[in-house]
DNA sequence: TATTGTTATACTCTATAACTATA
DNA sequence: TATAGTTATAGAGTATAACAATA
């Protein structure tokens, strides 16, 4: 397969892991959505961090950041301390709630996975994994060196080119 | 690793990939949305098909499909047909100016993804593809097999589509 | 009566912008 | 003035349910 066809295949099939990720997200407890689960895996993998780090791991928005992590204080699976060092930030850490959780969690993803994955080899999940990790990895780089909206940003941006617009 | 921290890291991974899926969506024309993107890329694919089939290749909700279809067609992107077999239907074909869409949102797809994984190997990309084509097929097969909610399209599900892994 | 597709409604996730409190 | 975080608002995506037309 040539360079461009491997891109263009790549950019479907992460497209269509969504389907894999929503059918992940029904195994999970009626008031624990998606993101509380990855925020407090990440807080559990880790350790106390702030929110601006937090934000930058997810790769999403601090304001969103902001209110998935109210949502899971409100429910007791994380603790906000004051940082001493900065009084405009609070210190994110997972409570024992948030890990009993993150082990239920762990319960259901491992028998779903178990069942879909059975004849799958360890070489093959474990391949997928560096892979996706890998391409996670790049892909921050990229982001990194390029911010979104900055009109220089050329080297993962593409120029647009002329469209029909409408 | 043992396999079920296995099952715990692909979860997380499967989850970061949304980080990358969110790039590759900026690269788009504003009117263009990713989901637009997807289902004519099916149809360039796989060529004329009925709602129904795009629904399950697309692995969501008949009622979302719809509504991405007629934004498509409303920008005259895909061409509905009345299909002659049953009057209830439609048959969905890609349009000349889908294709030219599609077309565009290839170079922007490719620049960008040739400026982050350009030190990727051609068979690392291979792998990653064949990888994530598998893991939806196994996906696919066990939804197939397990219907989400009670008796709602339970045995009527047809077996989910071969892959072509190209 | 069952099935194909459409529409209405609600919910989740995210980004932008305006705001506060502190540095 | 700049930065950390919060909140309000808007937009995209999806699921459920009710509905229309046809089988």
């Amino acid at each position: 397969m040539a360079r461009q066809e491997q891109y263009e295949e790549l950019a479907k099939q992460l497209s269509s892991v969504a389907a894999v990720r929503r059918d992940l997200a029904r195994l999970l407890p009626p008031d624990c959505s998606p993101a509380s689960v990855i925020l407090l895996a990440l807080l559990r993998q880790y350790g106390e961090m702030r929110m601006s780090r937090l934000a930058e791991l997810l790769a999403i928005d601090m304001s969103v950041t902001s209110r998935h992590v109210a949502y899971c204080a409100a429910r007791g699976w994380l603790d906000r301390q004051p940082d001493p060092a900065d009084r405009r930030s609070r210190l994110l850490r997972l409570s024992p709630d948030g890990e009993e959780l993150l082990g239920q969690v762990s319960v259901r993803y491992t028998q779903a996975l178990a069942a879909c994955l059975k004849d799958w080899s360890d070489d093959d999940v474990g391949t997928l994994i560096d892979l996706l990790a890998r391409l996670r990895a790049s892909f921050g780089d990229c982001r990194a060196r390029t911010p979104h909206q900055s009109a220089a940003g050329a080297d993962c941006h593409a120029p647009a080119p002329q469209l029909p617009a409408q």
